[in-house]
DNA sequence: GTCTATAGACCGATAGAC
DNA sequence: GTCTATCGGTCTATAGAC
């Protein structure tokens, strides 16, 4: 049987269709969206820009797909997660698969997440939004208040934020992981006061 | 007598290249840098490309010119919290002062300073690098080891990352800095393991 | 300090040959 | 599926009048 629940069932990528994406994401990372043009990407696929324009008829398509396909990654770990048989494990997986994530194409789940021409849009994303809340019952049970939603966000940012900083890229890939699970524990520890 | 320790004295913008800061900061926030054009500040402030470009002869002084002008608030904060007569008073006047920094223009210190078209190359700039120090000092005191350098950078994504994410937008002012300051606080905790 | 006008490169996008 | 060639528009940047 299919999986519900997530109203969207985009379609599958061809492979030079995934090829694009990956190239695109890996100039996303480096320049920005905004930053980051189709001859670019063409020039890192050593195509011409025609030839990137029979995969994908805009850019915006482009970007939608990338983003598209950060969003499937984190929803199959998402899902992982909740296949588990207890709670704390569920919860430990997610963390474990957010970090992994995080550690993908250029180490950042998401400079196409965090980039001011995408949240926007994608905050009324309904995909996007229901991942969200998986996320937030896996990491916080039921405590739906204003400050745990606040702690799904923070806990985003600081590992996206942390990976992909210049200034801890020298970090081998051990003592990233390592770091970002301390992280993600601290960041969703309840406060000691 | 000047304060010396930080090798830059940037020349103090006059007020008309403040007001083209301005414009670009916020646009930098909305769109990204590379999101960004001349014509877009120029609108913004009313004029021509060319009367922006009396005031900076190019798009990277501009953006170098915003880049230095959130650093140098930085800076102030920083110099504000060492003057404290005791280390516990000077390490919650950092931490206070960076929250404020971050509820600044377009709630973000520096959609500019984590921003990939910015990142890379000011990493390598002397007086960001030296602020990090500071930073540090002010925060972890002596302990300059990997984790504690790592801590740093993932304060300053957490703040940056959850204030301007627009899941979190609709939060009032006082709500989001109550919020921001137990982040600093969780993320700056000795982990309890 | 602001404007108009313009230069040359690059942008996203399309047509049509192979 | 990839190419060359081309379109109209926007980009950064400059020259020169007011």
């Amino acid at each position: 049987m299919s999986t519900p629940g997530v109203a969207r069932q985009p379609v599958e990528p061809t492979a030079a269709q995934q090829r694009v994406i990956t190239a695109a994401l890996t100039l996303f990372a480096e320049h920005g969206i905004g930053g980051t043009s189709l001859r670019m990407i063409a020039a890192e696929l050593k195509v011409t820009v025609a030839a990137v324009y029979h995969q994908f008829h805009t850019k915006d398509e482009i970007i939608f797909a990338a983003v598209e396909s950060q969003l499937r990654r984190l929803e199959d770990a998402v899902e992982r997660a909740e296949s588990e048989p207890t709670t704390r494990r569920a919860r430990q997986a997610i963390i474990e698969g957010l970090v992994e994530l995080t550690m993908g194409v250029g180490r950042s789940m998401s400079s196409v997440l965090n980039d001011p021409a995408i949240t926007g849009s994608f905050s009324r994303h309904a995909g996007y939004r229901d991942l969200l809340r998986r996320l937030q019952i896996l990491l916080m049970g039921e405590d739906s208040s204003k400050e745990s939603r606040v702690r799904i966000v923070t806990l985003l940012a600081a590992l996206n934020g942390t990976a992909s900083h210049p200034l801890v890229a020298h970090l081998d890939d051990d003592t990233m992981r390592r770091e970002l699970l301390n992280i993600a524990n601290q960041v969703l520890a309840r406060p000691r006061r």
